[in-house]
DNA sequence: GTCGATGCAAATTTTTTGCAGATGA
DNA sequence: TCATCTGCAAAAAATTTGCATCGAC
């Protein structure tokens, strides 16, 4: 839906410039992207858009709501439109692959750390870490 | 269990040294902590521990099973014993607090993405981010 | 005596920040 | 016009690595 991004921005003072669509549009088509790829997205597209702008730009669209980050690894942390279907992520300790899930499988979970805890869970931010069917069986040999 | 360590080490050809000694003790003494706390501990205990011995104590302390690493926030990780009971950890997005709830809460999660997706979770390496009952209510204030 | 371990300093990598000039509204 | 943005370059972290020396066994 475009002219969200300008409104979105708008109604909190922001200004719509190229490098913000840029990214948008870059963090929709890569579906889960650190800043580094984002920014090798854009430099794609279009020519020229500074790391530092990129870095900004995700803050500014996560603040705005337009992208949410979640962290799938290690190190960076992945940026995706806030409108995709909620899912949880599975990342395998072997082979690294991610999957999707829908966030309905966590929801005894997040009953029962309301029920107990009080603590109402957000389950896409941190994935779920394990071993992926694949390499459960195989031992981890490709 | 003073003296496993040293077994540990041994079965796989490493070399037992007062440094690695000195970062089990730490890790041990902190619960969780980043290798910057880790380092820093050692420090007052004993004089002079370099920052890298730090880093590759760690990971090798890690690969010979006595500790473990989860991600509790945005940047570093967190390295505790093997050993602790078992809990996973729930960060608020408000305060950053920690809390810790035995892993059985999440064996629903756990028993579905088994059957489902053949997943084999560790639900201890990332932490479960959300609210907590006291930012839930008072909306962040403190 | 050997070979692995440590310390130190330099190299990487990742993210943040200060500014002067460019530009949306 | 004019405050916000961007790019660039430097600053800050956070890790990793090379290498000579040290020390566990």
């Amino acid at each position: 839906m475009p002219g969200d991004l300008r409104r979105r921005l708008r109604e909190q003072g922001y200004r719509l410039t190229p490098q913000r669509q840029l990214v948008l549009e870059a963090v929709a088509g890569l579906g889960h992207a650190t800043p580094d790829e984002v920014a090798a997205r854009v430099q794609q597209t279009a020519g020229g858009i500074s790391l530092s702008t990129v870095y900004r730009t995700l803050e500014l669209l996560e603040e705005v709501g337009l992208v949410t980050h979640a962290h799938l690894g290690h190190g960076a942390p992945t940026y995706h439109v806030a409108t995709d279907d909620q899912h949880l992520h599975l990342v395998c300790r072997e082979c690294a692959a991610v999957t999707e899930v829908g966030v309905a499988a966590a929801e005894p979970l997040v009953a029962r750390l309301r029920a107990e805890q009080g603590f109402e869970t957000d389950v896409r931010h941190f994935a779920i870490f394990g071993t992926c069917r694949h390499c459960a069986m195989t031992g981890g040999q490709p």
